[in-house]
This record gives structure tokens, sequence and C-alpha cells, in this order.
DNA sequence: TCCTCCAATCGATTATTGTCGATATGACAG
DNA sequence: CTGTCATATCGACAATAATCGATTGGAGGA
């Protein structure tokens, strides 16, 4: 009966470690940082932003959240690398970082 | 004074509504089932088989984390409609939904 | 200097989520 | 039919996150 565990073996193979942890950690950070309906709006604003940039006092307007919760998400997003913000006299200016973003659409691109 | 409070419109322009309420939130909650390093990591996995599928056996075995939670992440993952599973004999086999993958990859893109 | 305005931060509350242990389901072997 | 193995589901708990109201910080304008 020495031989019987071999056709335990059945289903799995090793499995290369593929993707470092840390790799995964930065992705899902990312990917976090657009788990959120309002960030993702936000998000496409800045992209269709003729300019480039948007005031917060435009996004403050258009989505009906407070002020405080609007510029919780853009924290998260500025956290992430995602958007940029800039001052300019009384207001502030958020724009895209489009490698960030070209980075997480790599990782569902080439091979998923 | 008719005329003062036209000086008040600075910073603004009317912002065309650009991605719809419901477009917005089912991208959202397609990164939202990304949000996660295990998540992230197994469908790397997926992506990275030879055959396009991974056993769950495989997985339970790869992150050393109890198979309930392993099973709680396909489920999300499965709801999100990222990826498929097929039960054959005693083993189930998951695999990527590449359309799925591609649409958040295109939210990413173009215009950002 | 004082007042107003835009944006960020703070503190609290509620809702979600990741994880676990225990249990249920479902398929095969004896 | 009974036992065993692979997954899924359930219930609970701790950690995180979204939101709000109140406050603070900084830049102009009077």
């Amino acid at each position: 009966m020495r031989e019987l565990h071999i056709i335990e073996a059945a289903c799995c193979a090793p499995g290369a470690p593929v993707l470092s942890v840390e790799a995964a950690a930065g992705l899902a950070a990312g990917f976090k940082a657009l788990a959120d309906p309002t960030r993702v709006a936000i998000v496409n604003r800045l992209a269709a932003a003729g300019d480039g940039e948007v005031c917060v006092c435009d996004l403050t307007a258009a989505f009906d959240l407070g002020q405080p919760t609007i510029s919780h998400h853009l924290k998260a997003l500025r956290a992430a690398g995602l958007v940029a913000a800039e001052r300019r006299g009384k207001w502030a200016y958020y724009r895209l970082v489009p490698e960030a973003l070209e980075r997480l659409g790599a990782a569902l691109r080439p091979a998923g």
C-alpha cells in the first residue's frame, strides 16, 4: 500500500507566485479608491473636463452630498495617487494623474 | 446694483451629466470587487492559468486564509460578474469573464 | 484689521466588509 | 446507505468606511 496516496494528487498544480503580495495590495488600493459611485463620477468629470481640471466648487454643486463628504472623497483619490490638487487663489482645482489610471487599466488588460 | 451678482459666477461651468448615476454605480461595483488584495491575486491567478481555469482547492492552498474566506471572496467576484464557476465532479473551477474586465479597463483608458 | 468665502479637518454615528468557526450541501467511494 | 472530501452558506465579531454637523485654515475684499 505504499503507492496509494499518489492517486490523491488529482486536481492541483503547484501554482507560481504570479503577483507579489505588495503588487496585489497596491492594485487593490487603487481599485478601492474607485470602489464608490461618487468617486467614479468625480474621476469621470475630471476626465471630461475640457482643460483637464475641475474646481471643487463644481463638484460640491454637482453631487448632492455635503461639502465635507466631497472633500473626503477627493482626499481618498489623492491618497491613492489618482488625482492631484492645486490651489489657485480662493479655489482648489483637481486633475487626473493619467499614469496611475493607466497602471490600473493595464492590470485588467493583457492577461487579465 | 442690479448687475452686482453677475460677478459672483466666477469659477464654475454648468457641467454636463457626463456619466449616468447607474453607470457610475455599476463601474464602482466592479471596482469594489477588485478592492481587496486577495481578490486581485485570485483574478491574477485565473489570468495566469494555462488552461484558463483554476480549481478552488488551489486557491485555498495558496492564500493562507480559511476556506470559507476564499469562498466568500469568490462569491464577491462572481456577484460582480468578473468570474464564472463550474462544478466538475467533486471540484469547482473558476475562470475569468474577459468582457467584464474589459468593461472596467475601458472606463480607465480613453478619456479617463 | 475684520469679514466673507472656499476648502480641509475633526468627532461621532451608522453601515459595510473581511475574517473566522460551525454547519449544510453535494459528489464520489466503499 | 454511510462515510469522506470539497465548497458553499450561516452567524458573529472586529475593523473600516461613508456620511454628517461643527470647526479650523487661508485667501481676498471692504
